[in-house]
DNA sequence: ATGAAAGCGCTAACAG
DNA sequence: CTGTTAGCGCTTTCAT
């Protein structure tokens, strides 16, 4: 039923490796012989197979990318757009995601090992899953597999990312300047450490005392049902009576819970809370009010982060350096902030 | 650097046939050549290759979904669940995005080809892609590859649906009953076309003129946009004074759209305006107002989609019929209805 | 219970 | 320009 090689070579009476050479178009082959065979394998519908190709090249064509969820916009677009860029350039990605509530015995990492993929993207991994991880992580460093991470990792690999800390300074600072001096925090491990930072400086360069009871980070457990987090973090401060007018949330789907909750207690944003988020997912822009948040240029990320993985996979000699390369993020105003009224 | 076979069997005195009966555990071996094997495996980090595997089972392990986007929550979600469903299996998948604005070469079913996926997902194809791909997909089902489909395809494969007709009915029933008579209609090729004949048949049953000015249905054009489309046809409606009460969208994109475009003409949904959508994505529930919609069992239906697709793989010989499976789907009612002011 | 050897489909020398 | 041939790493008879 399917067709190989050896078949296109019978229906065009030439050797195999004539085949192999107007397939992959490297060495000279005479124009009505090329012809032949490829209408030969047009007639036969033959598609190479990649598994014995793989075999020679020791190259799979393939790349994995470990994400934490995929259904969080975020990662999702993050996917769709380095997918689409690797198939331009012949490459396939298997994405796996590493979260899973039910088991820690998650084979997302050591699947992509068996097959040999070419080069590893790494979004964030959940903690516990990143522990047993670690063993296989260290085998792709040791294997010289080229890796490439989204997040700061302890190990040496290339990483891209936003600049964390300037931008949400910048989006606290927004908040400042709006009047707001109660401000309140809402973060979480998985969403890293520099947004809290951002928080804290802002505060420290703007002469506010960081009150401890504004910030919620949990920085033991990593979540990823980020709306209820948002959601249930609201709820506390609401019952612990903590007196805030503004609100700083270190991702967007973290913010659209965070007001969900406040106007369902009847507190309306932006007239009495004003909530900024973080990374401009489409529902941003669409929620009610228009999110005020910062924006991930993903795209350019995206595009990077293929470039620098496919130069390391292409030139394997090239003793290459790992970079850390920080993509400025822009303010993106919209309507969930306005100044606090006077109390 | 990399480890094969071979090298184990040297490092546990063995021939590359024994370990490879531990690996597999097929054949019996004896109990100390095992654990010697092991530990051998063990200390060299050695992984089995899957190309030179896939090269003689005649198996990947690997499946293909087509999905139209995936910076859309229903198909994340559905990638996602399937994902990790397999994996668990044993199996992985790769993910191709049909819908590509910028090029109709997109090779999405050709590379699962090459790859020789052991069995194909199909979300919905975007038209143009699609034509271009017919070639392909008959290729997979002429070479028996198995096949499920989440759209209604004219091709004969196992096909796993909501009841969008039944649901849709129900859906524009619910504002029939709230007292609304002007319900509009907002559809899109890509979403089928069962949401709009559930449409019409509820308006008929019930003694309702369907009205053809309050019916947008791009018939022709695939969209992807979904949130910035919803957006567009209220502001349609709008401008051509349309009279209405009630609208029914063909998913929760849409409809957030909508309503965001009634909201920025000062339009107040619930109060002024009903909208229902299709879908129950996670926003539904999140958005505000939160929104009255269809809720698919995506859960089930992603379940029963990898069921029958190893099914068919796992047993070819079987001579599989090639079912229709068809979900109930359930309204939930949340706040984006209510009933028309009297005027 | 284990080893030797054939061969999966393909590419890359090496010959001619 | 084109054919012959040796593997790539693994599984699977067939011997032992």
């Amino acid at each position: 039923m399917i067709k190989t090689i050896k078949d296109v070579a019978r229906e065009a009476n030439v050797s195999i490796a004539t085949v192999s050479r107007v397939i992959n178009g490297k060495d000279r082959v005479k124009k009505e012989t090329k012809e032949k065979i490829q209408q030969a394998i047009e007639k036969l519908n033959y598609v190479p197979d990649q598994a014995a190709r793989t075999m020679i090249n020791k190259k799979t064509k393939t790349i994995g990318f470990v994400v934490p969820v995929l259904s969080n916009e975020y990662w999702a677009k993050l996917a769709e757009l380095i997918q689409r860029k690797l198939l331009r350039k012949g490459y396939t990605l298997i994405v796996t995601t590493s979260y899973d509530e039910r088991e820690s015995e998650n084979p997302c990492l050591s699947t992509l090992l068996e097959r040999k993929v070419d080069g590893l993207l790494i979004g964030t991994m959940a903690n516990d899953v990143q522990a047993e991880n670690t063993k296989y992580l260290q085998m792709f460093i040791d294997q010289g597999i080229p890796t490439v991470s989204f997040s700061s990792l302890s190990l040496n690999v290339t990483t891209i990312l936003g600049d964390a800390l300037a931008s949400s300074l910048k989006a606290v600072e927004h908040l400042i300047q709006l009047g707001h001096k109660r401000i309140a925090f809402i973060g979480s491990l998985s969403t890293g450490i520099d947004r809290e930072l951002g928080y804290r400086n802002a505060l420290m360069l703007n002469q506010i005392t960081v009150d401890e009871s504004l910030i919620i980070s949990s920085r033991n457990d990593h979540v990823y049902h980020f709306t209820k987090y948002g959601y249930q973090c609201v709820q506390k401060l609401i019952s612990d009576n903590t007196d805030f007018t503004g609100l700083f949330c270190s991702n967007d789907l973290i913010a659209i819970g965070a007001i969900k909750a406040l106007e369902d207690f009847g507190i309306s944003v932006p007239a009495e809370k004003s909530v900024v988020g973080f990374d401009d997912i489409d529902m941003a822009g669409l929620y009610r009010p228009a999110l005020t948040t910062v924006k991930q240029p993903i795209e350019d990320m995206a595009a990077t982060a293929v470039a620098t993985l496919l130069e390391q996979i292409e030139h394997p000699n090239g003793s290459y350096v790992h970079k850390k390369i920080s993509f400025p993020m822009e303010l993106v105003v919209r309507q969930s902030c306005s100044s606090p009224k006077s109390s």
